[in-house]
DNA sequence: CTAGATGTTAAGGT
DNA sequence: CACCTTAACATCTA
């Protein structure tokens, strides 16, 4: 379920079990998740110690010290596990698995294969030539306001664009409309200071939440949203029955009660 | 068996 | 150009 929250704590996992290790082997198994990169790119890693992670929206780097960063998109299903000498994943799910010299592992596994493993040089090249937007956690109120000037359509297509904000999926685009109290159809031009104001809060609020407990949408506060969406379908607040629409192509789900949707804002003419 | 699922991207239309 | 929807990708689960 990887959005912003589950990768920090990806990068945090690689970070804790990747970091200072040199790699022994990098094998690969599905290579689609490569999209066309040859196996053999990720020859030069091997020897190689890792020394940095970085995150950017859903992306994860890793820096292997001379020879480039690995770059982790996880798709729907991406997931990492760590292994140690006789524990080596296999499997149709199995992407990469790195083996460092001291015995342990971390191996890249996704069922889908939506997800993706490369090579870059410079994640913030990669990260520029993607057109991604600031990550969600780095953006500054100024600059989020000014990009919401500019924009228009639906404030859920909006928080769900990567190349606006990067970070922001499905579910927490759902858990902060509904913290910010707007309608997931609302126009971004509907929107006055203050709902902006409230929708920059309820942004970084939930993100951060979400990040303090693991990532784990079923560890989230009980009045949240997200653990409600799936299981009794009530508004935490009202009891109401949660309305589903479909935004931007998507799932939404929201309270009818407490997310309104305001009018456009009259224009001047 | 079918429908739908947290992500991204291409393609076509307004 | 900006925006919308749909479909496609591959697999699992309700």
């Amino acid at each position: 379920m990887p959005e912003l929250p589950e990768v920090e704590m990806y990068r945090r996992f690689l970070a804790k079990h990747g970091l200072g290790r040199r790699l022994e082997s990098l094998s690969i198994g599905d290579r689609r998740p490569l999209r066309g990169t040859p196996a053999s790119a990720f020859r030069p890693l091997v020897g190689r110690r890792f020394v940095a992670t970085r995150r950017h929206g859903k992306y994860l780097f890793a820096e292997a010290s001379g020879a480039g960063w690995l770059l982790f998109h996880f798709g729907m299903t991406g997931d990492l596990q760590r292994f140690d000498e006789d524990s080596e994943p296999r499997g149709s799910a199995l992407v990469a698995s790195l083996k460092f010299t001291d015995g342990n592992g971390i191996a890249f596994l996704d069922p889908r294969k939506f997800g993706r493993f490369g090579l870059v040089d410079d994640p913030d090249a990669f990260v520029r030539r993607r057109g991604l937007g600031a990550d969600a956690l780095d953006l500054s109120r100024p600059r989020f306001e000014s990009l919401l000037r500019r924009r228009r359509g639906t404030v859920k297509a909006l928080l769900l664009n990567q190349r606006v904000i990067a970070g922001v999926g499905n579910l927490y685009a759902d858990e902060i409309l509904f913290q910010a109290g707007l309608h997931p159809q609302a126009s971004v031009a509907s929107l006055d200071a203050r709902r902006m104001a409230g929708l920059f809060t309820a942004m970084k609020r939930v993100l951060r939440t979400a990040i303090d407990r693991g990532g784990d949408t079923r560890r989230l506060p009980r009045s949240y949203l997200l653990r409600h969406r799936d299981d009794d379908g009530r508004c935490p607040r009202c009891r109401a029955v949660l309305t589903k629409v479909r935004v931007a192509g998507r799932t939404s789900s929201y309270c009818p009660r407490h997310q309104r949707k305001p009018r456009n804002r009259p224009t001047l003419s």
